[in-house]
DNA sequence: CTCACTACTTAGGAGATGCGCG
DNA sequence: CGCGCATCTCCTAAGTAGTGAG
């Protein structure tokens, strides 16, 4: 009865949705569907707007299996004795000694939140003789858990087996949904396991117990027809809704931010590819308007608001540097980043002249995930101008932006053209870098082709500054890559003098084998490819030291210029994308020609 | 305008998987 | 056939952006 009215309290939220599918619907009118559509037998009902399915079925999310407590054998011990904790208080205590490997795990945030969090999961007895984690020894938990690391690498290949099959079953079972007559794969069907939270970069939150997440802090959103999703025994769901407006499956509230956690679909799925189409349509489209919104700009650099100027020069910005929109955050709750609207004064310093360039800013902050922009950048004047006097008489963790937000600014770029905001210039200019890169790249053969794919990827990841921790092999392989070469070297030095032997031997005394100077030849051509390939690798590994592809693959670059070129440059699809990124893109490999334009 | 809330995309790292090589 | 490394998949945090109330 309770889950009835749950769904007539939907049933009025929907109505007072409707005026914000009225603006959806004129955004998908701007960019017409059909072609697609057909490709990818997309074809049927067009919904009406806002309505993303008619039918939704699923068996609710995966819970992670309850607590185990601990052998008899393994012990925590306070200030040297022995205590038996209670189920709750263990069980997070081995959360913290499953991490004492971890460099944060002796950070005092990190400390000072877990004990806090802990002592709550405590009874009472227990919170009064635990009071300072420094005399806690974890030590047999710790290596308790090592010892089942260890356990679970050392399977035989039976064991692994079976595993595999257990898994197996459990995606099966809940990694799939029906979703208007088609079976769809969910990308996420698993509830996250508690255990204590670890932000990026200096979180204040670090070390936060994360809680287990019980079938009554869960939403059901699914079909008022089909089946319902049955909530483990003895559990009932929070609430079971039909909201047929959003794609989501299930979701709970994290008690960490108090935000929301959904269990949504499968990047592959029709859903997710139509919506990834729109997104590169409408940076298409903004290609098409770009450069009336360039001149819009650069006019609003001399306005005699203050405000617009800002506007201006934020535009400036992300255009030229693909910066990220930068909401802002509340403070306290989250590491302190920034993007292009939040930026602060102690993020950007002028330069009027700076190893022989004029007008140079240098931006040094932390963006997303902590992820450390520094650049050094030439502007026009006009800009360099605004710059200075935006910082006037202001303290370094002032607003350099102060009369601006993305709200703001967003509100304005889509009245410059439907559906446009700040993060569509991102998409924008990694496509069309990667177009522009690869029109300027020719080469003959596959390994080469395939570094020139490499670096125009490259191109866009500095650009858009997605940055990764160089791998902790990175200068072992790196030197035995070097040692193959040397090695392959030596070889075709060797098969080259071979060769000339051969050949001298053939002219002078007429060979015993006529084939030898051929099979030498084979040998020597062999040889040079094979070192071509492992230079190719050498060169395009240690330009990718500290630079991430995958995220520019995925999320920004329209596939369909990738396959295009494919096509164009006769090199297999397969090379370029592997298989979940095959999937993924599937609408793109379909429909995509050799004459693709982005 | 601000604030709270919601829904969705984008992000890097850890651990699992798998592949080439001797 | 096992080993060591590269690649891929999974995980979930951290963004963007929109809505509506006050």
């Amino acid at each position: 009865h309770k889950q009835e009215e749950e769904s007539d309290r939907e049933a009025e939220k929907k109505k007072s949705k409707k005026k914000t599918e009225k603006v959806n619907s004129c955004l998908s009118q701007v960019i017409c569907l059909p072609s697609i559509m057909l490709a990818l037998k997309w074809e049927e009902e067009k919904y009406e707007d806002g309505v993303k399915w008619k039918f939704l079925e699923h068996n609710g999310p995966y819970f992670p299996a309850n607590y185990e407590p601990l052998p008899d054998n393994v012990h925590f011990y306070y200030n040297g004795k022995k205590v038996k904790l209670s189920l709750a208080a263990e069980e997070v205590a081995l959360f913290f000694a499953q991490m004492l490997d971890h460099e944060y795990s002796t950070k005092k945030v990190f400390r000072d939140n877990f004990f806090k969090d802990w002592r709550k999961e405590m009874t009472h007895e227990e919170r009064l003789l635990i009071q300072d984690l420094e005399k806690c020894d974890f030590g047999e938990l710790h290596a308790m858990h090592k010892a089942k690391v260890e356990a679970r690498k050392n399977m035989t290949k039976e064991e692994k087996l079976v595993v595999k099959e257990a898994n197996q079953k459990i995606v099966d079972e809940y990694g799939y949904c029906l979703l208007d007559h088609h079976k769809e794969r969910i990308g996420n069907f698993k509830i996250e396991p508690p255990g204590l939270f670890r932000g990026r970069g200096e979180h204040p939150k670090q070390g936060m117990l994360k809680k287990r997440i019980q079938p009554e802090d869960v939403i059901i959103n699914c079909s008022k027809e089909g089946r319902i999703p049955i909530p483990p025994a003895g559990h009932r769901w929070k609430e079971v809704r039909h909201d047929n407006t959003v794609t989501w499956l299930a979701s709970w509230t994290e008690n960490i931010q108090g935000s929301i956690k959904y269990i949504m679909l499968n990047a592959n799925s029709k859903l997710k590819g139509e919506k990834d189409w729109e997104k590169y349509e409408i940076a298409r489209k903004l290609k098409s308007c770009v450069d009336d919104i360039r001149n819009q700009y650069m006019q609003d650099l001399k306005s005699k608001h203050m405000g617009t100027r800002q506007r201006a020069v934020a535009l400036y910005f992300i255009d030229k540097l693909a910066l990220r929109a930068g909401n802002e955050k509340e403070e306290g709750e989250t590491a302190d980043t920034v993007g292009c609207c939040s930026l602060r004064v102690e993020h950007i310093t002028l330069h009027e002249l700076l190893d022989g360039s004029e007008c140079v800013v240098e931006f040094d902050f932390l963006g997303k995930d902590c992820i450390r922009y520094y650049n050094k950048v030439p502007v026009i004047r006009k800009v360099f101008k605004n710059l200075k006097l935006f910082l006037e008489n202001k303290q370094p963790g002032d607003e350099l932006f102060d009369r601006l937000n993305t709200s703001v600014l967003n509100k304005h770029l889509s009245s410059l053209m439907p559906g446009l905001t700040a993060k569509v210039f991102r998409t924008y200019n990694a496509s069309i870098t990667l177009q522009q890169q690869l029109k300027e790249l020719t080469n003959s053969n596959v390994a080469e082709k395939l570094l020139s794919y490499n670096r125009a990827n490259r191109a866009v990841a500095i650009l858009c500054n997605h940055q990764r921790a160089p791998p902790k092999t990175f200068d072992q392989s790196m030197a035995n890559l070097q040692a193959k070469i040397d090695a392959r070297k030596e070889q075709l030095a060797l098969a080259k003098t071979e060769l000339k032997q051969a050949k001298k031997e053939a002219k002078t005394k007429g060979s015993s084998d006529p084939k030898l100077v051929e099979r030498k030849k084979a040998a020597v051509k062999r040889c040079e490819e094979q070192l071509l390939k492992m230079e190719v690798q050498a060169t395009d590994r240690e330009e990718n030291k500290q630079i991430a592809l995958g995220t520019s693959k995925l999320n920004y670059l329209d596939p369909r210029i990738s396959v295009a070129w494919c096509k164009n440059m006769e090199v297999l699809v397969d090379k370029i994308y592997n298989k979940s990124q095959r999937d993924k893109f599937a609408w793109a490999i379909d429909m995509t020609e050799a004459d693709f334009e982005f």
